[in-house]
DNA sequence: GAAATAAATTGATCTACATCAAGCGGAAAA
DNA sequence: TTTTCCGCTTGATGTAGATCAATTTATTTC
């Protein structure tokens, strides 16, 4: 269960063995079955989390009850919700599995003391936020500037290699549109 | 000119009177008129811009020819095209300012070595990147769930400090709407 | 492998927002 | 002062995407 994280750490950095070792002995492994809970609104985020497995998402219910998929990760993507963890506030996001899941558990706490302890660990923890914020930047250009169309097509263009894992619903729900929406789009598409 | 910079780095961390000299004197004062240009598409984005005084905007101009504001700055804000800056690419992105402005400047080179030779200061930045990337994740979740007149008012709650002093078609662009919609948005909001 | 449940499609209709176009008021230029 | 421009408003109409509702097609579950 943990090989997968060890590989992406091995892609990423050099460890010694000794550095290895202290990474894993402050690891959590976890097994989620499809539909369980990683994060539940109200609940206060207290970790840092590998997807070793699987398939996830993370949202926000609104008002009306209607779900808002602000993210996906898959095999070797982080996931957690970084506000609730900076601010040690109650999250307004659930995080939850969509396929059966493993995932590798970091307190903050071990986290912080490992990236102060390994700085490679660190600048590499740096380079993966730099990245995230923009994904997210061109995700806010795409939703102010594109169609629903467009949106789509970028969307299983980028993430060709797990989009058919993920229920069309969804998909609507990331892309902030109606699934029945996104059903005309697609048989628009195959039809041209 | 460097005053705000400096009362902005005092209320943040503390410094020794020798690390503030190191980091003034490796910034760069810049004024900017009204209109002109700090980043413009196709160039390689190389610094860290802080605002000292005045209003930037930053946006992306699709293949029609209009402008998508994807981030506003005033005083106190930072501002620049990470993206470009990462990949050292040609940016995809313009960055000009909105009223008369004044920046501080860093090379991205002389800005990493402030952040290794100054751990408070390294620790602001990487607090600041864990802030916006927040901000942005909070605007991906209003993009996707709410109305054009929930955005608006969001938009002047949480930016009422300066809302006012940039115009309306400019926030309009920002939240994804046209300028007429916002328009009539306001004056349905009055009536009530 | 049938029954039950959930996901996706399809049609009819509705609505929030866009588009096109004209006009207004206020600031800047001449 | 007048002229020009620009930001904003207002009206008429168009349209992408939402909503409601009925089926069909997959997936679970027993």
């Amino acid at each position: 269960m943990y090989d997968t994280f060890q590989q992406y750490l091995d892609r990423k950095i050099e460890l010694t063995n000794e550095e290895k070792e202290l990474i894993r002995s402050v690891s959590i492994l976890k097994k989620l079955r499809k539909k369980q809970y990683l994060l539940q609104e109200g609940d206060v985020w207290k970790y840092h989390a590998f997807i070793s497995k699987g398939c996830m998402r993370m949202y926000a219910v609104d008002d009306k009850g209607l779900e808002h998929i602000i993210y996906f990760g898959v095999e070797n993507w982080w996931i957690g919700d970084r506000e609730s963890l900076l601010n040690q506030t109650p999250s307004r996001l659930n995080i939850d599995a969509i396929e059966d899941c493993e995932v590798v558990l970091f307190t903050d706490t071990n986290f912080e003391m490992i990236c102060s302890k390994i700085p490679a660990f660190g600048n590499m923890v740096n380079a993966i936020i730099s990245k995230s914020f923009n994904v997210n930047q061109n995700r806010i250009l795409s939703s102010i500037s594109k169609s629903a169309e467009e949106k789509y097509l970028d969307f299983i263009q980028k993430y060709a290699d797990f989009a058919m894992r993920i229920p069309q619903a969804m998909i609507a729900s990331y892309l902030g549109i109606k699934p029945e929406t996104l059903s005309r789009i697609r048989s628009g598409i195959t039809k041209k």
